[in-house]
DNA sequence: TCTTTTTTCAAACGATCGTTTAATTATGGT
DNA sequence: ACCATAATTAAACGATCGTTTGAAAAAAGA
């Protein structure tokens, strides 16, 4: 049973690229619940059995799709934090040029997406509305190691501040984008239609903001 | 069939209170999904039907025990503003006096509940990794009009301020809070034990800090 | 073409879930 | 003591879930 060997036949990737799509589209509007297998190799227009023969198991399914969401904005985060790293060799960056490669990569994943019916944003917020056991396998294997590239670049940025400062922040600064994102669809409703949650570039830049204040005014306590 | 109405005998009123009790030890440990009918009659030893003779259903007794866990603090946030307006007449509050109304008294609950194995910080983790459709009942059910109270003061502290600023880092603050208590626990792994997530006196204070910094850098745009 | 491997398919399996029913027991008011 | 009501109980119901099986169909290599 080869199910996680390379396949070589074209029409089991079709099948295996359309329950992705089919994925993406159901965990988006109703999370890893609402993907069941019979409601997803239905509108994938395959059969039950396809899920298990592809992917092994629904929640590899569900985690691989999360992983072709993700790891490009990953990339893309660490290329633009290199970039700023470029501009001037020596020098640290400030924490806004930092927190702007973390987070700005995500906007503008969004926009690329406008015509599309769901997107990261959507994926994100449903991650967080996950079981715990879910949201951790998550976080270890998408977020772990890129953390730890950012705290870097902080810790760079801000050699006098306490190393425990930092990592309350940053922590701060993770959990404010994530909850932000996630809930961004919230904020219509509590301003009474004053505030446009799908205005993504204007959320991600005052985002950045906040973020980035926050997390000074956390460190500045030394020094 | 009473579900709804005062009970009048002492014995039922025992069971249904042991099976809020096991309820929340239950969700804060596995969240809504882990909340089984079954697995709750049998840690409360009664029987598999008196979930739905005390409460109706499955759901409602849930909410009712978050609604016991939430109220006293929302109770406790209300009394805060009040004091801390009275302390000065007439001049309004700052950002970060408004900010630690709203976020101590979550802080002093946990102290509260040190002896326990749960509390409400699980209560919070838990119902973030939630179906939207359980979070959106909890949030407008106990978030709805506290939310507007304190917005109301944010007004009056920054009266040149933009209303659209105001709500947009009002809810970056909210979430920022809810996303930091939701994931206390994943900061002791990520800094590599440097900081505690169980250190929630600390936590707390820090996050009044970081969040109120957020939300003037926010705001001062205008202005 | 024949053979081997990959892919699809219908059907069933075993488990778990929340809820309902109907009978029984306990309780409090009169 | 009687009786209406509140509370508990055992058992079954109906639905849904992810996974497995074994055979048929499709595709690729020889």
């Amino acid at each position: 049973m080869p199910i996680s060997s390379v396949p070589k036949r074209a029409n089991g990737q079709k099948t295996k690229a359309r329950l992705l799509r089919t994925t993406e589209k159901l965990f988006a509007s109703k999370g890893v619940a609402g993907v069941t297998m019979r409601g997803i190799t239905q509108q994938a227009k395959t059969n039950l059995a396809s899920v298990n023969y592809h992917f092994g198991t629904k929640e590899a399914m569900v985690l691989e799709m999360i992983k072709s969401k993700i790891e490009p904005i990953n990339a893309k985060r660490r290329k633009r934090l290199a970039e700023a790293k470029l501009k001037y060799p020596g020098s640290p960056l400030t924490t806004d040029e930092i927190f702007r490669a973390l987070i700005r990569p995500v906007g503008e994943q969004v926009e690329k997406e406008l015509k599309n019916q769901t997107g990261i944003l959507e994926i994100i917020s449903r991650s967080f509305t996950e079981p715990a056991s879910f949201l951790e396998k998550i976080h270890k294997r998408f977020f772990g190691e890129l953390s730890q590239v950012f705290m870097n670049e902080l810790k760079i940025a801000h050699p006098y501040a306490k190393e425990e400062d930092l990592y309350w922040n940053y922590h701060f600064a993770v959990s404010s984008m994530l909850g932000a994102l996630a809930q961004h669809n919230r904020i219509r409703d509590f301003s009474s239609g004053r505030c446009n949650g799908n205005a993504i570039q204007e959320m991600i830049e005052r985002l950045i903001i906040f973020v980035s204040q926050g997390f000074e005014a956390g460190i500045k306590k030394t020094q």
